[in-house]
DNA sequence: CTGTATCCGTGTTGATACTG
DNA sequence: CAGTATCAACACGGATACAG
């Protein structure tokens, strides 16, 4: 009578489910603990070592890590694959639906932009300047544009590529950008979001600019921010 | 000594920030909290009062449910109204900027309608029911289509309007509709979502349909839904 | 009737230290 | 490097009591 804990718990109550058809609620199910969703995001441009996700959401300890890992693996999120050698590492991938979660990054992304309260002088992560060029980048803003950009991001390189009013940005190396831009991810965000001018940003050494200054300047154009929604105690 | 209490905490990490500019990060700051996102939902379709949220999500307790409440006031995704006499109620409507966040829903729902976990056999609230229509709604499938249904759920009317291959559903009474389908969000998503035929539910008592049944199967039609992701342990 | 406040058992989270 | 172990703090959910 003791030992009679309900340890029989409907065990759908178990992962402590929100027991709910609706869609929605289910990807909360499966994304909703804290950290998991920063774990795709850290994910979401290819694979990643567990030092790697550490580095990149210095909040997130280690055995929340680790259980957030295994729980998105159970869930057909990612998958763990070792590295043949010499690279021998086990590295954590997004399966093909897992990639496909990245327009819940965008519609995030977009809405919080919004918001009152966002600071955008807090830490930022490499992934998230990338992913945030693909969710703000303006077609209007782009018409008659096309040009190659080099990102050099601390020890990883990106290419943006913007032609026909669209853009893409990956993990790659350009043999012949236009333009290189090499600096830290808050730097660069400072020039395409806040508005700092890359001569400032230059001169106090955050940023390396070379190739076409005049293509930089405008690709900083391209990613407008929406304007900011009213804060809480507002009028209406 | 004593009272020393560690309440002097960066103040945040009070509530628990991930302190990462990342706008999709500051988005779970704001509304990644647990219910948070399902209390938005409810409230998508138009202002409920505290009661109606609480029956629309069995599993919330009261105490988190307010908890809930004061924090998205707070971050201006909602408000409290009081209605004037004689409905002398006080009511939860999202702002401006809350109703925005519709496009998060449809991300996490589209994304999650994919996944292998997935049981949709589970409560079905009336309000994922509407929103998922305004989701899996599919343009092609419309075409050529131009109906007015009217939707009858526990005390709840809503009307769908179909016409240029677009759709609206809202809460609102048609006077003229070319069909009425009444009956809970369970049955209806059988017949939309799970194939069952309209006759057997009905024949069951689970669903009530008058007006045009042709319109009514063409109707049921026009929400697809996705292929299924594959299971943890798949090929590749 | 509509919430709000408080207590309490439990599970989750997070910091630190530690192991293969 | 890639995790595991331990433990304290907190959040959650249920029950109950209370206030307008």
């Amino acid at each position: 009578m003791s030992s009679e804990k309900i340890t029989d718990k409907p065990e759908a109550v178990r992962r402590r489910s929100y027991e709910d058809a609706c869609a929605a609620a289910h990807a909360l199910d499966l994304v909703g603990e804290r950290w998991a969703l920063l774990v795709m995001r850290e994910l979401l441009l290819g694979p990643k070592r567990f030092s790697d996700l550490r580095a990149a959401m210095p909040g997130i300890s280690a055995n929340v890590l680790t259980q957030r890992l295994e729980g998105l693996e159970e869930a057909g999120v990612l998958r763990r694959r070792e590295l043949p050698p010499p690279a021998a590492a086990r590295v954590y991938e997004l399966t093909e639906w897992g990639y496909e979660a990245e327009p819940i990054f965008q519609a995030l992304g977009r809405w919080a932009a919004r918001s009152p309260l966002h600071d955008p002088t807090l830490p930022f992560s490499t992934n998230s300047l990338i992913l945030s060029l693909r969710t703000m980048f303006s077609p209007a803003r782009a018409a008659g544009l096309s040009c190659l950009i080099a990102l050099r991001l601390g020890y990883e390189t990106f290419t943006a590529r913007v032609a026909d009013g669209a853009i893409s940005v990956e993990r790659a190396v350009t043999a012949a950008p236009d333009a290189t831009l090499e600096g830290d991810a808050r730097s660069v965000a400072g020039a395409i979001y806040g508005g700092v001018p890359l001569s400032a940003l230059e001169a106090a050494g955050a940023l390396k600019a070379s190739g076409d200054r005049a293509v930089l300047e405008r690709f900083f154009t391209l990613f407008p921010l929406p304007a900011k929604a009213p804060a809480p105690g507002a009028p209406r």
